[in-house]
DNA sequence: TGTAATCTTTGCAATATCTTAACGCCGGAA
DNA sequence: TTCCGGCGTTAAGATATTGCAAAGATTACA
């Protein structure tokens, strides 16, 4: 990026705009200002920005107006401004094309972030790295999730089909406490009831298979009020 | 950082205003001074400044309504400086989205660590939202928030959910001061009354799980009149 | 269709946590 | 010095959460 990004601000309160302009133009951007909506419009069609800062609470125009008409014809970035105490516009701003959105008060700090990140978006893709785990050891205690297996003192235990969904849940997150409701929908789905009775009951079950003293667990440990951890894998 | 952070002094009196700007401008920072409210709020806007020292004792707005609004759109960090005699001035500041606070008189040794930990904490703020803090380490005390796991001398602690509520809100915001009266909204919510016994049970708790000597405590100390304060993350 | 295994629900006892209240300590002010 | 406000500490009752056994419902399969 030899040639330093144009930005376009649409901002009718003139502290922040100045601060805004400053912040930028100190970073190297070229930047240019709209104080209404309709300026800002005209502005985005004859600069061509590579990216685009709109306040929602504009004077002449509804924010939304304007995001709308950007979209007719041009997929310019356009991180939209807003007011904390307007927290439901987020989604409807981000539905209508905007691609992040910025809460008052904000740092210089995490404005550059965003624009950093929306002038890059395009070349990131997540990497899903599927390492998959084959197997979690833990003191006497042996899971295999390919063989669909667990051993204890080398001897086969018997788990039924939610018992082991639910260990190797455990098994696979192992150091990290899930809580009750994760480890809810993941075994019975979105639509069960959030009463963990069953949940308690299956692990009581568990731990009277793999522990020595279910009342003093070693392998599955409950986390009052919040979830269940098991031990570490080695 | 290779660029010195610049500072805005917002303090009417001469003498401590020249005795600042001369202390930071040894120590490299680039300083701008206001001796009014208005002048300081224009400036904020047009300058960017890094971090905003602010007298509560101003002669044409009060302190607080400056700080409100800066707030308005801003999250430069602001450390206010204020009198001995107005101590309970303080906690209100910072409960209005002040940062720090330092008490006149102080030493430059002082007010500079003050700056830098502001600084380091508005610059982790950037790096908090691209590659999220999984932990706090300080001394002996370790706190994992993706584990939910709290650790001394590589032992794990036991904390309830209150207790790990309140000590993470203190370690995601190490060194910096927290208000009884936001610790207590934040964890016990709005409707909360404002009586800080439970506050101080379950500090006592958690001072007896991970302190030495709760009497001297090395991770979490009391600032008098204010709230909590969290040693550092390192 | 019958049987055994599995899954789910129910009710209660055991345990952990939360909250309130009372008291002691310390440092600053009178 | 004594008094007083703020904080830490402890203990105990109230509340919430969890473990468990056993009964009922469902499923799988011969």
């Amino acid at each position: 990026m030899t040639l330093k990004s144009s930005i376009l601000l649409i901002e009718d309160e003139e502290n922040i705009r100045s601060f805004i302009a400053t912040t930028l133009k100190n970073q190297g951007y070229k930047i240019t200002t709209a104080s209404t909506g309709r300026e800002g419009l005209h502005l985005s069609a004859s600069l061509c920005p590579d990216i685009i800062l709109l306040d929602l609470g504009l004077p002449d125009l509804d924010g939304m107006d304007v995001i709308r008409q950007l979209r007719d014809w041009s997929s310019t970035p356009i991180i939209v401004i807003s007011a904390r105490s307007h927290e439901q516009e987020k989604a409807k701003a981000l539905d209508l094309g905007a691609d992040d959105y910025i809460t008052k008060p904000f740092g210089t700090v995490e404005l550059l972030a965003r624009i950093r990140t929306s002038l890059r978006h395009s070349s990131q893709l997540s990497a899903d790295s599927a390492s998959h785990t084959p197997a979690y050891h833990h003191g006497n205690l042996t899971l295999d999730f390919e063989k669909h297996l667990v051993t204890l003192n080398g001897e086969m235990v018997h788990l039924t089909q939610i018992e082991f969904k639910l260990l190797g849940l455990l098994a696979m997150n192992s150091g990290k406490v899930l809580t009750y409701s994760y480890i809810m929908e993941k075994i019975w789905g979105p639509y069960i009831d959030n009463n963990n009775q069953i949940l308690r009951v299956n692990m009581a079950n568990i731990r009277r298979k793999i522990e020595e003293n279910p009342a003093a667990p070693e392998h599955v440990f409950t986390e009052i009020g919040i979830g269940y951890r098991m031990a570490e894998s080695d």
